[in-house]
DNA sequence: ACAAAAGTGTTCTCGCTACACCCATGT
DNA sequence: ACATGGGTGTAGCGAGAACACTTTTGT
């Protein structure tokens, strides 16, 4: 929101600028010790956490507003975001929320502000690949961490919810979507890949069919360096072979896990 | 849009009782001579169609709102609805059109009347029994009525798009979803079934291997009656049996066509 | 040597495909 | 009778599940 100067200016200010009633959260999936995770910001003054989120300037694409977000909070510039669902219940009152919330930041939000309003907002949800992330907290955060996604803290609202939502719709388009690719480093391990797809399938897969489904797209070249430090045998290394990648999931990546 | 008396009273007060910014379009989907078919409406002014939508209630749920919406223009009260995507281009610019087309009708829109301002719209598509629905213009409308999805008129805005991407998201869920049960009456034969499997899908199905598989879902009942006017041999009728149906469903209706 | 994890092979089953054949009915 | 479309049978193939066996490496 690099347009306000400060907290109480966008406070005052923002409804000049945003679009009105509509907010936009996002679930940033990341892949680390082979564990899917979440990224979560940690309110200052209540001890629930919540999702990355912001506003859509009036002049604004809207996922472009998407990236912008999860840049200011990830560091990152290129992302592989996905639009999944509106969140629109009037029962997700954030009135009351917010008027303690920013009380004791110093600032009194008069009754009519826009910001208390009733909200709509958008779901995407974002594949990154968790070393490049340089997760910064917001103005309203004291911190943002990762979180796995089966372990997940008290959140507020219906962000629990969202985040639900947003793995339903992968696991739908799983044989869509460049998941993989996105989530993981430049090399890894075919274990690596089985997790990820473990996790978002909410099921164990068998090791071997798994290697020889995944290998037969002929979409992952094999690397002759191995990975060390494992304590037993070491893996091959893969890596996305980024030409037959794309050209397979534009196909549909057919056969289904 | 009951609460307003006229269509004066919507442009002048619409604002102070609709969520801002946003609308809603659906995508009507009906089945009729074996065909697919979606609803829309011809506007009085220009020679173009459009989906039926509308606004949302600042303090009404979003499918209530689609609901209602829908309701109007078919005059059914029980839908099945599904939220699939939201489109929000800035270039999705109707300033030029509202005011020419009110201006048609004899109501000079101000500036910074709210109908002008940027809009995002939540898609949404329904799925309806053909003929049950008892198509109704609106205030803006000349004519309402259905069309071949693969055969359509020239539509405004982004509204072939919006058909497009609802039909996408259809495929994707079509063994999620349950299509049939919605689209068809109480009874009807095999081929219908395929006929709508065959258009979402883009792809002919072969006929034995279609009710093989069909069938093995258990979730239809096989009539003894037998539909007549057909040229040749009388298909048997089915029809689905809900319970079962539904349990499927829940469990996804694995097997994918 | 042993445990643990990686890599590979094998067998069985089941579902899909393609196509063939028979059945019913209106002209 | 024949054309047309509906209903059913079947052989072959391929993919997936389950599980066994071998290989590698650190302790």
């Amino acid at each position: 929101m690099k347009k306000f100067g400060s907290l109480a200016d966008f406070i005052l200010e923002g409804n000049k600028h945003f679009l009105p009633a509509l907010s936009i959260d996002n679930v940033v999936f990341g892949f680390h010790d082979n564990q899917l995770k979440v990224l979560l910001l940690k309110l200052k003054t209540i001890n629930k956490w919540i999702l990355p989120g912001g506003f859509i300037f009036k002049t604004e694409e809207i996922e472009d507003a998407a990236l912008r977000i999860l840049q200011e909070r990830t560091g990152l510039k290129e992302i592989y975001l996905q639009q999944f669902h509106v969140f629109g219940s009037r029962k997700r009152n954030k009135q009351k929320f917010f008027k303690d919330l920013y009380k004791e930041m110093g600032i009194d939000l008069p009754d009519d502000s826009w910001i208390l309003q009733r909200f709509l907002t958008l779901g995407f949800y974002a594949l990154v690949e968790f070393e490049k992330v340089r997760p910064l907290a917001d103005d309203l955060s004291a911190q943002i961490s990762w979180w796995d996604v089966d372990k997940l803290p008290d959140l507020m609202f219906d962000h629990k919810e969202i985040i639900e939502t947003a793995l339903k719709d992968m696991r739908l388009k799983i044989n869509h979507q460049p998941i993989g690719f996105n989530l993981l480093p430049r090399e890894f391990t075919l274990k690596n890949l089985q997790s990820i797809y473990e996790t978002i399938l909410d099921r164990k897969l068998d090791r071997a069919n798994f290697n020889r489904k995944i290998l037969s797209y002929g979409i992952l070249d094999k690397k002759e360096k191995q990975y060390t430090g494992g304590a037993h045998k070491a893996p091959y290394l893969y890596a996305f072979n980024k030409q037959a990648y794309f050209k397979a999931l534009q196909e549909g990546l057919e056969k289904n896990f």
